[in-house]
RNA sequence: GCGCCCAUCGUCUAUCGGUUAGGACAUCAGGUUUUCAUCCUGAAAAGCGGGGUUCGACUCCCCGUGGGCGUGCCA
């Protein structure tokens, strides 16, 4: 049997840096068994999927050293790889279920169904799940509804007892019982495939023969094995790698730790650092080693090695690589990596261009521009609260808005970061004049420094948003905590204000 | 609530029934260095609890406990 992998993200936001590391192991995998290792875009949230994230996801997977033998932008003979062009065939795929009466179509609405929710949720009812309401309508009459154009999405039967079990690759049989698993969306109203749907119809047609992904995953494997069996398909090797953590072993989130693997770029990680830091957590070499290059961790690479307790994702051991790497570079090499970096002649030309107005003498260059070569500001408290006054709240309400509108943004130009900030003045119902302040301090540590915008550009998405979310930081370890209430209440307002998703 | 997954130093981990429980990062102490950093040496630091199985359990089983995930027309 030929070896397939896959690594499927999401185009929905930031590259996540554990997209990177299931994709580490993917690879390694496939490389090792002499297969091919395949990235295919799962882009079936019409609501949240962009181009700009997938170019994005791409361009990270790439700046770390991984590569793939078929995707989007390569190509290959079992594509197209992107979800989003495949529907008819998922449509197809649910029609033959449809005919054979395996699935039905499903007209409750958005509105019935969190209220079912809720009273299974204020009855404290075991089951918690689509009550099957039209699971039971007669087949002609269903028939001539969807004819109708009645809104409806498509369910699959799912049995209501017995067990489901399957062999994990890494844990062993696991057992679940079907009476915890409702009848599931396959196809939405909007005529797209659910996950699950296309993640199997995808997986088959593409000879996936290993499914490695993360523990999220586990509970709705029955799901998946529920659909090879309707389909009647051999389903592929399940092995569910754990999960990465933060410091206080929650899952990996934003809100705690960089996720985004562009933040890693530029505050000045190297890419060979954190891939062979990707490849330490949860795993080991069976020698000890710890610092490799790629195709050392191929040619070794042995999946039952895996260890299954969460990883916690210490940044500081990651720094600690990435320094050890960086003392052992030659000078040349040092040179090449900052270029490769941020320190070039093109960057140079750009920063000449804001900062020639505001020089009088040569030596005020590289004080002036010294933020952007920096990770982490000195602490910039003082500064805002004086810029501040007694208004405090406010303060932090804009640095959140901030927050949440650069998390939205996933393209990064001059025109998307003037936008979030006119979005963040109407919200505050203040100049951009007025506004801008506080944020010069906290991305370039000054009230008085090169132009705003620019500088951004130049920094990065991910080292903005970690800028803000540093101040955020010193503000609150000196007291200027948002209320839960507050935050609450800034929440709506921004969600209704629409910028929100 | 229900279901599932997991459980060794603070953190990442080794150990696949018999070890003084090993390494790495962080921490601390000492040494080298014009400062600092590097570098070298050393120290402190772990088997969640309770039952079994066994001549012998970190290792296998069960029950607790703790953590995580899922329970979406998100993936």
């Amino acid at each position: 049997m030929t070896v397939r992998t896959r690594i499927a993200p999401s185009p929905t936001g930031a590259p996540h840096i554990g997209t990177a590391y299931i994709a580490l192991f993917n690879l390694a995998f496939a490389r090792r068994h002499g297969g091919k290792f395949i990235l295919r875009i799962e882009d079936t949230d019409r609501l949240r999927s962009s181009a700009a994230s997938e170019t994005e996801i791409i361009k990270a997977l790439r700046w770390l050293g991984i590569d793939w033998d078929e995707g989007p932008d390569t190509g290959g003979q079992q594509g197209p790889y992107r979800q989003s062009e495949r529907t008819g065939i998922y449509r197809d795929h649910v029609n033959q279920l449809w005919d054979s009466g395996q699935v039905y179509p499903c007209f409750c609405t958005t509105e019935r169904l969190q209220a079912v929710r809720a009273a299974q949720i204020a009855a404290k009812s075991e089951f918690q799940g689509y009550d099957r309401a039209c699971a039971g309508i007669a087949a002609t009459e269903a028939r001539r509804r969807v004819d109708a154009s009645e809104t409806h999405v498509f369910r699959l039967r799912s049995p209501i007892d017995g067990d489901c079990r399957w062999q994990d690759r890494l844990r062993g049989e696991i057992v679940v019982p079907w009476a915890g698993i409702d009848d599931q969306i396959l196809l939405k109203s909007d005529g797209y495939p659910t996950y699950h749907l296309a993640n199997v119809v995808d997986d088959h047609a593409m000879d996936i023969s290993h499914v490695i992904r993360g523990e999220e995953w586990i509970s709705s494997t029955p799901k998946h094995v529920l659909l090879y069996q309707t389909f009647g398909w051999q389903p592929p090797e399940f092995a569910h790698l754990p999960l990465l953590r933060n410091p206080d072993r929650s899952k990996l989130s934003k809100r705690k730790n960089p996720t985004s693997i562009l933040y890693y770029r530029e505050a000045g990680f190297l890419p060979d650092v954190l891939l062979n830091f990707l490849g330490l957590v949860a795993y080991s070499f069976a020698d000890g080693r710890e610092e490799f290059r790629l195709t050392e961790f191929i040619d070794q690479f042995d999946l039952d090695r895996i260890s299954l307790g969460g990883p916690v994702f210490d940044v500081g051991k990651l720094r600690e690589f990435n320094a050890r790497r960086l003392r052992a570079l030659t000078i040349d090499e040092l040179q090449e990596r900052l270029q490769q970096w941020r320190l070039n002649q093109n960057v140079w030309t750009r920063i000449l261009e804001m900062a020639q107005p505001r020089l009088n003498q040569l030596t005020d260059l590289v004080p002036m521009s010294s933020f952007l070569f920096a990770d982490r500001l000195p602490d910039t408290t003082p500064q805002l609260l004086r810029q501040a006054g007694d208004e405090t709240t406010q303060l932090m309400e804009r640095l959140r808005l901030a927050q949440w509108e650069i998390e939205q943004t996933t393209e990064w130009t001059s025109e998307t970061v003037r936008a979030l900030f006119d979005r963040v003045s109407a919200l505050e119902n203040i100049k951009l004049k007025k506004l801008l302040p506080v944020f010069f301090i906290t991305i370039c540590g000054a009230k008085v420094s090169l132009p705003l915008f620019d500088s951004m550009l130049l920094l990065g998405r991910d080292l903005c948003l970690r800028r803000i979310l540093y101040a955020i930081e010193d503000l609150e370890a000196a007291g200027c905590r948002l209320g839960k209430k507050q935050l609450k209440a800034l929440q709506s307002r921004y969600r209704d204000a629409g910028s929100g998703a």
